[in-house]
RNA sequence: GGGCGUUUAGCUCAGCUGGUUCAGAGCAUCUGCCUUACAAGCAGAGGGUCGGCGGUUCGAAUCCGUCAACGCCCACCA
């Protein structure tokens, strides 16, 4: 049969995938067996693969994998957010490419268009990750607005309005003016920005013309919200004007001096204008001295009528026309560069409004506490642990959630408003109804006199139950699927949305379940590109993941992604990490092709030198496995396909199969082949999870499958006791081959012709045959003339290599005589540590013993220099 | 402004409670090889005062202090 020397991914994986899907090898229903559950950080509904998706969909595959081939029952649930202001905004921008305005439809046309767009777009990228290989079981794919789930938020939303924890209420928000809904803390970016701080007159009432006072402030926009003039109690240089009474320029209004020591006496002038309506500091100050609020803004950033000349100018626009203006009328004294903290929206990347609205919100900290502890004594545990201070931080010091978003997209709140003032929260408008009429005491209301309130809930309100609610445990709280798989084992996610996502779910998992909703949460990093920029599709400078697939194969750039990133670590990709990938792939194959090439013969005896090989590696494929496991329990995946990469390259391409491999058009014995089929079988199923379809293709391939069969349902292989010494003996033949390479390189001796070597000294006689084979020796020959020898040292061994050409006798001496200072320096530096009397009292006996062992063998290789010295000078 | 983390070979990173797995791995580099599995390969080699300084110790990449650079999180000084 002739197989192709280069693998070709794009003939495979189709197929396999496939394969997998006919077999129903990703579906999990309950059953006896231990279940392993993880369920899919849920991409938004509309989006598309991105790098770090990739890295993420690929680290939960391979865990999921592995835990199918260890017996247990597997179950990923895949799904998709619906992603409320992300997606909102797109809806909007496309209707808008279309002359439409948000604000003409209503809200039943509205989302007709956003359900029209979710079904166009939506899924896209879950076929993309089929693509990746992801082995999610499709059949229970969950969108966060599909009916079960948007039940699950109803219900949810209600019980904890009941339980008195959601409640209403005016309160300072970060508003959005762009996407014109309040956001939560969690989504506002603060930025360092250049601005200036302005410096602005205001006249004293009642004094004569020309006496003022100067007030600082970054925002001279907001001056038609002022309603007073706070200074510091303590501060002397404003004591002055303790009682009195200033006037606002441009507005005019007459607003009192008030005193608190919150003002910074050593900021700008000691003034602080207030503004209890665009500032949360102000806000505070405007509850305490029961102050007006006035709003001058509109929605959308523009001023309203308190802003007289300027209503309907962006705000932006104010502040540059208001300075011009303070200036050309006198009132501006002077204006100073300056920088400051900007808050800016998460997702439309406009700076925030500080802005008082009615608002619902989740009380947090009764809920925190359980979810603190959880984490705090390793209930769940975070890779990597470091995540855990920042956890601890934020939930020590939880607010209350802000979950009312002023968006249609999403969860409607289920609060309805009475006609006559007051409201009823209920899951259905019928029940409302009826809970309006008790209420009320008027049986003649109708579900057309109650209002539902226009909001709805932050995205964040739905996927914090995803854990739950992808098994329907909210709504049928003992339903099967529930008692089965939750709480899930993993969860594989970016460290971005600990406190969005993360920490909720924690929190939603304990007052709903009463248990921990995951076992284990692993970090990813941040996919970043060369210049160490986070890989974005705004910078443009994210490879698309399907293309780059097309291109080194899914398992090729599984395994670039998972080389280089420990949990929690940035990934600088590079798409060389996706060719050494590729190349990975290509040298299984080749293997593959070497072992399926070869002819066995019954009669044929097994050469030595394959016994040994044979025996050895079965011990170092144990060791591996063993080390594989414990990086497995640590999730350093990264190391973790290092020690297989490096298990299948070194040890049995480079040395198992160039041992074992048979003459020119030899056979092979039946023995070592059958021993190398085994062998390889186990590499594809260590290999498997990482590389999930070569593997499959390779396995089907080597040996006669039963239809239905497949290397996913085969088991890992299991860690066997390792024969250490055997393994260690092993390394000094090694050693020992790789010495006479060096040797056939710098004397330019060919690869193929024969040697001898004479052994002085310590030897393993049982590697001989691999040492004659790999190097070409023959070992120990009778004496026979050579014009020069050559040798090196292996431990405290001297192997020789007689040449019967003349080498260059000076470089040799010189090497050696290097060699021989060395030595001879070291054994100096030991003879000083053991002559060293604190060293020799204090330290323990197995160091010194250490010592003495290095001094032996330094002696014994000064004595060996030295006798080639003398060898060679004769 | 607080808190946390990082700093080891050209790059990305391992090095647990101080001592022969202490200076390692992969990639990259260099030198030979188109050897009948694989040049997307084979064989070999070079490369680091373990961020700086100080301390503890018989002994420090490892512990302590300090400084520096970078990164992250939190925070209402207008």
């Amino acid at each position: 049969m002739e197989i192709a020397s280069k693998y070709n991914p794009a003939e495979v994986e189709e197929k396999c995938y496939r394969y997998w899907l006919e077999k129903g090898f990703f579906g999990s229903t309950p059953d006896e067996r231990e279940p392993f559950t993880i369920v899919i950080p849920p991409p938004n509904v509309t989006g598309v693969l991105h790098m770090g998706h990739m890295l993420n969909n690929t680290i939960q595959d391979i865990l999921v994998r592995r835990a199918r081939m260890q017996g247990k029952n597997a179950c990923w649930v895949p799904g998709t957010d619906h992603a409320s202001i992300a997606t909102e905004a797109k809806v909007v921008a496309k209707l808008a490419a279309e002359g439409i305005s948000k604000k003409d439809l209503t809200r039943e046309d509205f989302l007709s268009h956003a359900w029209e767009w979710t079904h166009k777009h939506g899924g896209i990228i879950l076929e993309q990750l089929k693509k990746l290989g992801a082995s999610c079981d499709w059949n229970r794919t969950c969108f966060t607005m599909d009916e079960q789930r948007s039940q699950s938020v109803i219900k949810v939303f209600v019980d904890l309005y009941n339980k008195g924890l959601i409640y209403r209420g005016i309160r300072m928000v970060n508003w959005d003016p762009s996407a014109r809904t309040a956001i939560s803390d969690e989504e506002v970016i603060h930025k360092e920005e250049h601005g200036k701080l302005y410096y602005i007159k205001y006249t004293i009432a009642g004094e004569a013309q020309g006496k003022y006072i100067v007030i600082a402030t970054t925002r001279p926009e907001t001056i038609f919200g002022d309603v007073a003039v706070c200074i510091n109690p303590n501060d002397p240089k404003t004591a002055h004007m303790k009682g009195k009474k200033v006037v606002v320029p441009i507005v005019n209004r007459i607003v009192p001096i008030i005193e608190d020591e919150y003002v910074d006496m050593d900021f700008g002038t000691g003034f602080l204008k207030v503004t209890p309506a665009h500032d949360a500091n102000d806000y505070m100050l405007g509850e305490k001295y029961n102050l007006e609020g006035i709003d001058i803004f509109n929605d959308n950033g523009t001023l309203n009528a308190h802003g007289l000349q300027y209503e309907g100018m962006d705000r932006f626009d104010v502040r540059k026309q208001i300075e011009k203006d303070l200036e050309a009328s006198g009132w501006m004294e002077k204006t100073e560069d300056y920088t400051n903290n900007v808050g800016y929206s998460e997702r439309t990347h406009v700076p925030i409004e500080p802005k008082l609205s009615m608002q619902w919100f989740l009380k947090m900290e009764h809920l925190a506490k359980p979810a603190l502890e959880a984490v705090e004594n390793d209930t769940i545990r975070f890779y990597p642990a470091k995540f855990k201070n920042m956890y601890r931080h934020w939930m020590e010091n939880v607010k209350d959630w802000n979950i009312s978003r002023q968006l249609w997209w999403g969860h409607r709140i289920p609060a309805y408003y009475l006609p006559e003032g007051g409201f009823v929260v209920a899951e259905t408008a019928g029940e409302a109804l009826q809970q309006a009429r008790e209420k009320t005491g008027n049986a003649a209301l109708q579900a057309s006199d109650l209002r539902q309130d226009e909001d709805c809930l932050d995205t964040w309100f739905s996927s914090w139950l995803w854990p739950i609610s992808v098994f329907d445990g909210i709504n049928n709280p003992d339903n099967a699927d529930i008692t089965y798989y939750y709480p899930t084992n993993d969860l594989v996610t970016a460290p971005e949305i600990i406190f969005f996502w993360v920490a909720r779910m924690i929190i939603s998992g304990y007052e709903y379940r009463k248990e921990a909703c995951f076992k284990n949460v692993y970090f990813t990093g941040i996919v970043r590109d060369k210049k160490g920029r986070k890989m974005s599709k705004s910078l443009g400078n994210s490879p698309d993941p399907i293309e780059l697939m097309n291109r080194y194969g899914a398992d090729g750039v599984r395994m670039g992604m998972l080389l280089t990133s420990p949990a929690g670590n940035d990934l600088p990709f590079d798409e060389s990490l996706c060719e050494q990938g590729r190349n990975f792939n290509n040298k299984i194959w080749n293997a593959f092709r070497l072992i399926k090439g070869w002819r066995t013969e019954d009669s044929a005896p097994q050469p030595e030198a394959s016994a040994i090989a044979v025996k050895w590696f079965e011990a170092q494929m144990n060791k591996t496995v063993a080390e594989m496991d414990d990086l497995y329990g640590k999730y350093r995946l990264n190391e973790a396909i290092m020690s297989a990469y490096k298990l299948f390259w070194d040890e049995f391409s480079a040395w198992y199969l160039e041992i074992i491999k048979p003459g020119y058009e030899q056979p092979v014995d039946k023995t070592t082949y059958r021993a190398t089929l085994g062998f390889f079988d186990s590499l594809l199923r260590l290999l498997h999870p990482f590389m999930p379809f070569i593997t499959e293709e390779l396995w089907q391939a080597l040996e006669m499958r039963k239809e239905g069969d497949s290397i996913m349902i085969a088991r890992i292989p299991q860690a066997a006791p390792v024969e250490e010494t055997y393994l260690k003996a092993f390394e000094t033949v090694k050693e020992i081959i790789g010495g006479i390479r060096a040797i056939r390189l710098q004397k330019n001796i060919p690869a193929k012709e024969p040697l001898n070597l004479l052994v002085a000294g310590e030897h393993d006689e049982r590697f001989n045959p691999v040492i004659e084979k790999m190097g070409i020796v023959a070992l120990n020959p009778p004496k026979e003339k050579a014009a020069s020898r050559i040798s090196f040292l292996v431990g405290t061994t001297e192997y020789t290599i007689p040449l019967i050409q003349t080498i260059n006798v000076e470089e040799e001496l010189t090497k050696l005589k290097e060699e021989l200072i060395y030595q001879q320096g070291f054994l100096n530096l030991v003879m000083k540590k053991l002559g060293n009397t604190s060293f020799v009292t204090k330290a323990p006996a197995n160091v010194i013993d250490a010592e003495r062992k290095k001094q032996a063998d330094a002696e014994s290789k000064i004595r060996s220099l030295e006798e080639a010295i003398a060898a060679l000078k004769i």
